[in-house]
DNA sequence: TCCATCGTTCAACTACTCATGAAACGTTGA
DNA sequence: TCAACGTTTCATGAGTAGTTGAACGATGGA
């Protein structure tokens, strides 16, 4: 990832009602969800909440898809990823001290999805 | 990590000049920089300097010691490796794929990494 | 004490982000 | 064509972040 879609994503995440919607789609898996059912669920207005996916779309961090009358939000996984992998390796340079805690915070990996 | 001081790490991360001062201290490893020369290298005002350094103390990115007449500034790697972690696991519920592609766009992800 | 150096803080300003509600838009089914 | 529904866009205003230059405080040497 290059520096300015990094500066994108790393401002997206840098809000409370933004990393809820993360949190959300996480665990939404592939299919994602409808805007308005994520309205209810992070307990934003309408308006708000198209703002607020609207930028972490601009980030790369969430798709829409259009279904009928609704539009479905996904997280985009890579470009966490992505994401990730430039601060640890572009910003960081690799320090494996970094690397070290990051893994401490963050030991498990569940061999399954469970997103369709 | 907890919400709050991710967030406000996440801010703090959401800039270039920011950015700049990061990459430069993680390369100026444990014995971090004096004000004076971040400010050369990254090009900026003092008073500037002042006001992003305090943004990265405040988010315990950074940690200030002063030195005689120098302030040294040294970049908190834990606080880095924790933010990471609190992404991978908390935010993202330590979904495989967000690793695999961190791991691809940082080359290695060591599972056990000596860290030093 | 005086002075130069280093860094921070302050005041003033600009620019941007965020929030709100109403209006507009696109889709669907009658 | 029309109404209902889900979502986005717009106008407006408040609050916050960022920049600048000058003033201020701390330190060390003469």
């Amino acid at each position: 990832m290059d520096r300015s879609p990094a500066l994108a994503a790393l401002s997206a995440l840098a809000h409370e009602t933004r990393l809820d919607i993360v949190r959300l789609l996480v665990r939404r898996g592939r299919r994602g969800a409808p805007a308005g059912e994520i309205a209810r669920m992070v307990s934003v207005s309408a308006s708000r909440l198209s703002f607020h996916l609207r930028l972490l779309e601009q980030a790369g961090l969430v798709t829409a898809t259009r279904e009928g009358r609704q539009v479905i939000y996904a997280f985009d996984r890579a470009r966490m990823g992505a994401l990730i992998g430039y601060l640890l390796s572009d910003c960081c340079a690799d320090d494996p001290e970094v690397r070290a805690c990051c893994s401490q915070a963050a030991i498990r990996l569940p061999a399954e999805d469970g997103a369709g």
